[in-house]
This record gives C-alpha cells, sequence and structure tokens, in this order.
DNA sequence: ACGGTAACCGGAGGGCCACCCCGGTTGTCG
DNA sequence: CGACAACCGGGGTGGCCCTCCGGTTACCGT
C-alpha cells in the first residue's frame, strides 16, 4: 500500500454514494466504484439507520444499527468514520426534497410567503425525522467542507434564493441571513422534537418567531 | 430493612439540600438533617459539578465529576438519583437570580420592554452556562413534579408576573404563553451554546424571534 | 468518655457503547 | 482460472452509567 496520505483517508467514503438510478452518464465520472458486497452493505447500513433513526432518534446505538444491518460494527465505521457522516447520508434525500420544494416556491409571486412556507416544510421535516435539526445545526459548524456538511451547504443554497426575492421585495428584515433563519428552525425542532405533539408546537413556536411576540 | 416503597426512594434527595450560611433559623425546620461528611460530600460534589459543566457543557461525564470531586461514583449516585437532579442543584443560584430580576423588572412603566429585557437575561444565562437550557427545557417534560422540576416551575412562575403585565397592556399576542417563550429562548441558547460566539448570535436570533421576520 | 447503631462510603462488577486491530474471506481483473 | 487487493467481522480496549455489599464513621444515649 503506498504510505503517502492521499486525498482519501483510509477509511474513504464510498466514491458512488449511491444515486438512486441514472444510468445516463459519462462512462468514468469516479474511476475507484465500490465492489459489489461493499456497495450492497453501505445500501443496507443506510436503509436500516433509516428506520433505527426514526423511532430511537439521532443518537441510536450505532451498533444497533450494524446488528439490524447483519454486519460487524466495524464495518459500519469503515463505511461512515463518524455518525455525522451515517446522518449526511441518511437526510439527503430529506434534504434533496427540500431543496426541490424551494425551487418549486421560487416563481411564486408572494416572495414572502413563499419563504415562510419553506420554512414551515422545513420545520415540519426536522421535527418529523428526529436530529435532521441537529444534524443540519452541525453541519453548520463542521469546519471541514470536504467531509460530509454537503447538506448543509445545499440547503443553505436553496434557502438564499427564496430569502434574496423576499428581501429585494422588502419582506424581510434587511440583516436577516439564510444561517440564522435555519438555525431558528433547527433550534425550534430540536426543542420540541421529543414531545408529545412537537410537529403541532414547532410550528406554533415557528409561528411566533416569524411574526414577533408583539401584536401587529 | 423494610421492604416497603417508601414515599422516598432509597436514594432519597438531601433533605437539607445546603443553604450556604444562615445561622439565624428556627431550631428544627427539617427534622432529619444529614450527617456532616454527607453534607460535605454533597457540597464538594455541587461545586465539581458546577466546574466540569461550565466547561465541558451538561452532559459531561458523571464518573468523571465524582473522581474530580474525590467520590466514589456511588455517592454521587446516591445523592443525585439522576443527571438532571444534580443539574437542578447545579442552575439553582442561577435560577434564583433570574427570578429575582423578573421580580425587579415588574414595576416597570413600559411592560412590554420589562418582559423583552428579562427573556434577553435568561437567554444570556442559558448560553453562559451551558446546559441551563436543556435542563430547563427538560424540566418542562418532567412529569412528576416532586422530583426536581422546580427549577422550572420557579422560571415559569417568575415569567408569569411578567407576561401578564405585558399581556395586560396589549403589549404582546394574547395567545402567547410563558412556556412558549421560554421554550424558544432554550432553543435558541441550546443551538447556539457551542458556536465559538454563541451570546451574540443567541442574542441576534432571540431579536429577530421577538420582532419577527417580517420588516416594521 | 464510650460503645452501639444506623447512616454513609466507595471499590468492584455488570451491561452497554464507540472505536480499532488483524486474520480470514471474497469479489475482480488480467 | 488464479492471484491479489479490497473487504469483512469477531474480538479486544477503554469509557460510561448504574448497583450491590462489606467496611467505615458520625451521631446519640448512657
Amino acid at each position: 500500500m503506498p504510505e503517502d496520505a492521499a486525498p482519501t483517508p483510509p477509511g474513504r467514503p464510498p466514491t458512488h454514494p449511491a444515486p438512486p438510478a441514472r444510468p445516463q452518464r459519462q462512462p468514468q465520472p469516479q474511476p475507484p466504484a465500490m465492489r459489489a458486497d461493499a456497495r450492497r452493505n453501505h445500501d443496507r447500513i443506510v436503509a436500516v439507520a433509516g428506520a433505527v433513526i426514526a423511532e430511537h432518534g439521532a443518537e441510536a446505538s450505532l451498533e444497533q444499527i450494524a446488528r439490524h444491518a447483519g454486519v460487524g460494527s466495524a464495518t459500519l465505521h469503515r463505511h461512515f468514520p463518524t455518525r455525522q457522516a451515517l446522518l449526511e447520508t441518511v437526510f439527503k434525500g430529506r434534504v434533496e426534497a427540500l431543496c426541490a420544494k424551494a425551487q418549486d416556491l421560487l416563481p411564486d409571486p408572494d416572495p414572502a410567503a413563499a419563504l415562510i412556507t419553506w420554512l414551515r416544510a422545513v420545520g415540519a421535516h426536522a421535527v418529523a425525522n428526529r436530529g435532521l435539526g441537529a444534524s443540519l445545526m452541525q453541519g453548520a459548524r463542521d469546519a471541514d467542507p470536504a467531509l460530509g456538511s454537503t447538506c448543509h451547504a445545499m440547503i443553505v443554497d436553496a434557502g438564499d434564493a427564496l430569502l434574496a426575492r423576499a428581501r429585494q421585495a422588502h419582506a424581510v428584515r434587511p440583516e436577516v441571513t439564510t444561517t440564522q433563519l435555519l438555525k431558528l428552525v433547527s433550534a425550534i425542532a430540536l426543542a420540541t422534537e421529543r414531545e408529545p405533539d412537537g410537529a403541532a408546537e414547532a410550528d406554533r413556536l415557528l409561528s411566533l418567531a416569524i411574526d414577533g411576540v408583539r401584536p401587529r
């Protein structure tokens, strides 16, 4: 084995992390494809992790996930060197859906309403999939951009477009940033996600934060 | 040992949890005083826990606290059957200070400003003492009122007075509750408490939530 | 002053977890 | 079809939370 510190560390993230179905593509976008069994394990881990996390929250036991997926814990750690990496992969689909929703809302005639609708959707997803909010906020802190904070970057980009339009229409305070809004939504989700009726309470708190504490 | 399930479970909370120095007092407010060594250990654990939690956050290792206090982990668990109980004791002083501040702000001529000032103070304390916010929110979920949710009850009562005055002056939306406001503040603190400059960011987010996203 | 008693202490151990090492296995490519 | 490298996972390490139990010590009555 060459001992140079390649750009991909020993437990390298899968160079081909399973885009669900994309037959049309240039022949070799990424030369070193995964071995078949490796990919199979990877996908099973992601599937099981989604189920377990949905039920037990984001700090579910990694060993339990590995056991339930029928692989050794070492395999899980090889595929996902950190818990955050696993969460990013699991929530990738949800985040992509939210980004798509942002795109759909862009041509809305009322930019403020579009932004607020989207923030509500983000909040709803965050409380529904326990740990998504924490994952997004954690991604905001991760300095290393190469290692997995793609979810955070994606959703910030999507929100930026909506916020820019709303700001241009003077429908939001000019000093507000997308990161702040997402932090607010994530914080509310994180605080309410383990309450009996978290979704409703989260939506109420979000409305309060958007409209302000004072009346009119 | 009698096997009946007495109202106080085996690891009973200290009946005399160390009011720092109060020589003048009726002879027997609480008959079963703690033994001297027990109290000494109790106080040392609280002191050390305050320091460790301030540095490492609310989920610091209990064994580490016990080690650093020079007691066995069993002693810590006997004095504080749950982590929440320890946090409550550690943060009691801070919470009392916040309650006192609420009292001081009650006669303020501007009820809305008084409420907002107080919420800011709560937020500042929550980010400064890592874990206080989480502790307050956790207290809100604890169903058992006898076992330690006194901090939450105290601060809700203090906030209720301020909120009632503000509501009477039509300075806040009538449907807002104290619990919601505290949840909002705690959530923001929780989300920002481990950022490089959390205090400033928390204050900005709190302002945003109070004034609303839309301008004017 | 002193002994008896019960409250209290903390070392040791069990169960669970994240993470890593290394010999055996298996997919892949010439 | 055979060799090689990538990959697997059992087992070990260290840490955590929590509990049991034999030894210790403060307290109180005499």
